[in-house]
RNA sequence: GCGCCCGUAGCUCAGUGGAUAGAGCAACCGCCUUCUAAGCGGUAGGUCAAAUGUUCGAAUCAUUUCGGGCGCGCCA
């Protein structure tokens, strides 16, 4: 069923078509066309640009667009009425008919009230967090963790197919340091003095570790053949650290469908296909790249590489594929892994990175390119850092000296919902304060105990109106309820049919704040009205001498706590009927 | 030096071409015999970092400047 923002869509668009063919107006962008359902300065229920915009186009200056334009949207049904303003914006009114029908439709659709098909069940491919086995998840990942899952639910409910997807660098350089400062771990056990390594890793979870070797396999390691000690000590190391990564996510309610190894990917060679395509389009080639123009360049000296011409798609200058001691650079087996996300027959890649990550995307795009044709066939979401304050303090942390804050010590502080919902509560792009106080408090100052609180309200009164006998199962008479409802519900109404349009522009846009935005407006308008039955007694949600009163009440707070249940589950938070 | 992101009320943030730029917190003044006061109403607070440009119209687009963050061959 269509709603009036569809329909008064459509209408415009039509109407630009007819006046164009028509020789009214001259060319005309739909796109420039707005309708605008939040506007707080807004006259009427619904306003739209229509007019400022087909004004300008009008070739035969005596065509009155003004009047025509107002007499033919009161032709709609849905429209109850319509004036253009002094500036220039159409307002207009809704039949309250209407939208009781919408309302109904809202309600018989439920929980899948706002889904859409427009993903028409293409296969999208999200990787996030992707952090290296060396160390528990730290709260540097946090973010960008809770954004992939929020924002795989969100293309979920527009129809994608959706895998979540993490990938686990187990090979190179850090992984080997990790397997030798686990086995200096394990050495420790049996009283020798050890001395970690300035880039070794200091932190305890690795002396647990050792202390499972230890008890399975004692002291069978101590004097073993190199090669095969160092093999076992990164995968028992690396094995381990996946199970208390996916333990961690799993406080967050984050789940992946999938975890691909870096050692897979060297396994099956796809390299060697990578540079097959690079080949075939004179991309790759052996060559020097020029001096960085960075503050720690001095150590600097040329050296013939294998290159990737990057700088002829997205990039500014070439990158390395090979390191000199002939190991495949990072971004070597990072270009070999997304054409096996590729293989897997994906319609689209979505990548979640951190700020400091920013700089990759360029060559990781060009590298999709050669290998998709297409400019967007991957695509990257970045999000900036979170800083953690904690009584008014800035919390400092540095890998280096083992002083990071994990995962969990911050969920244990606050707890899933809070973490979740702060996390997507601001744009990804804008760095964020995360004041580990406030977002535990039980007041208004806390966005998700509000929004949470108007749930429990509205609960409370569909409960307390179910104890006295009036509910409404089975109500059918839509129609008659017009009369009772107020200027105030009207407008939660028309914010509650607003659902569908915030949720697709939050998935188009990968913009997860726009649904806590949302949530967080109506909850103010509930609260208000609420309220207002404090001082007005005929504004109060239960009236037992007048069950069809009560039931339009009952109508739409049943409409708002769906549209809460969705958002609240996209965002992955709990809601309770009780607080 | 170069590239990317950000700069909106005292603080934390919305708003990316439209109407008088909005919330919450903090400040001040009010509202509980009441369906949850864990709430609500009101007052005050802004040259949207600055300048120039594009246009009927700019916080939003372009250029420049200032300020903050992140990154800049063989780290991942």
């Amino acid at each position: 069923m269509n709603n009036h923002l569809d329909l008064l869509n459509d209408f415009f668009n039509q109407y630009a078509l007819d006046g164009i063919k028509h020789n009214i107006f001259s060319n005309f962008d739909s796109n420039s066309i707005s309708i605008d359902f939040s506007s707080k300065s807004r006259q009427g229920d619904v306003s739209s640009n229509f007019y400022l915009i087909a004004i300008k186009k009008i070739i035969n200056k005596n065509f009155n667009l003004k009047e025509k334009l107002i007499s033919e949207i009161n032709k709609l049904d849905f429209v109850e009425n319509c004036e253009i303003s002094k500036h220039g914006f159409i307002n207009i009114n809704i039949e309250k008919k209407f939208l009781l029908e919408q309302v109904k439709f809202l309600l018989d659709k439920k929980n899948n009230y706002g889904k859409s098909n427009v993903g028409k069940g293409k296969k999208i491919n999200v990787e996030f967090v992707s952090a290296n086995p060396t160390g528990p998840i730290t709260v540097a990942h946090m973010r960008g963790a809770v954004l992939g899952d929020v924002i795989s639910s969100l293309l979920t409910e527009s129809g994608f197919e959706v895998t979540r997807e993490y990938y686990v660098n187990n090979a190179g350089s850090q992984i080997n340091i990790l397997g030798s400062s686990l086995y200096k771990r394990y050495l420790e056990l049996y009283g020798e003095k050890i001395d970690l390594n300035k880039d070794e890793y200091p932190g305890e979870y690795l002396i647990e570790i050792a202390k499972i070797i230890k008890n399975n396999d004692g002291e069978k390691w101590k004097n073993f053949n190199t090669n095969e000690r160092e093999k076992y000590f990164k995968s028992f190391a690396v094995n381990y650290l996946i199970k208390f990564i996916k333990k961690d996510l799993e406080l967050l309610n984050i789940n992946f469908d999938k975890f691909t190894f870096e050692t897979d990917i060297e396994k099956n060679n796809i390299i060697n296909e990578l540079f097959k395509i690079l080949n075939n389009k004179h991309l790759l080639y052996k060559g020097t790249l020029e001096k960085p123009k960075g503050d720690d360049a001095d150590e600097w000296e040329p050296r013939e590489q294998l290159l990737f011409k990057s700088s002829e798609i997205f990039d500014s200058q070439d990158r390395a594929l090979q390191k000199s001691n002939g190991e495949w650079t990072y971004f070597a087996n990072d270009a070999a892994y997304h054409l096996d996300k590729f293989k897997r027959n994906f319609d689209k890649l979505i990548n979640i990175w951190g700020a400091d990550h920013i700089g990759y995307i360029p060559r990781m795009k060009s590298i999709l390119k050669t290998i998709s044709n297409s400019d967007d066939y991957l695509e990257v979401v970045t999000c900036q850092i979170v800083r953690l304050i904690k009584d008014n303090q800035l919390l400092k942390m540095s890998k280096r000296e083992g002083n990071f804050i994990t995962l969990q010590e911050v969920y244990d502080q606050v707890g899933k919902d809070p973490l979740r919902y702060f996390m997507v509560s601001t744009k990804s792009e804008t760095s964020m304060d995360f004041n580990l106080n406030k977002v535990i408090e039980k007041n208004k100052d806390n966005p998700v105990f509000y929004c949470q609180y108007a749930y429990a309200r509205a609960s409370s009164v569909i409960n307390k109106a179910n104890n006295l006998g009036i509910n409404i199962n089975s109500f059918k008479q839509y129609n008659k309820i017009n009369k009772f409802l107020t200027k105030d519900e009207i407008e939660i109404i028309l914010k509650l049919l607003s659902y569908p349009y915030i949720l697709k522009q939050s998935s188009n846009l990968r913009e997860p704040h726009r649904l806590t935005n949302y949530l967080e407006d109506i909850s103010t308008l509930f609260h208000s009205f609420w309220n207002k039955g404090k001082e007005n007694e005929s504004l109060r949600f239960i009236d037992e001498t007048d069950k069809l009163k009560t039931q339009s009440k009952l109508i739409w707070l049943h409409s708002m706590r769906t549209v809460f249940e969705n958002v609240f589950k996209i965002i992955g938070i709990d809601f309770h009927e009780t607080m």
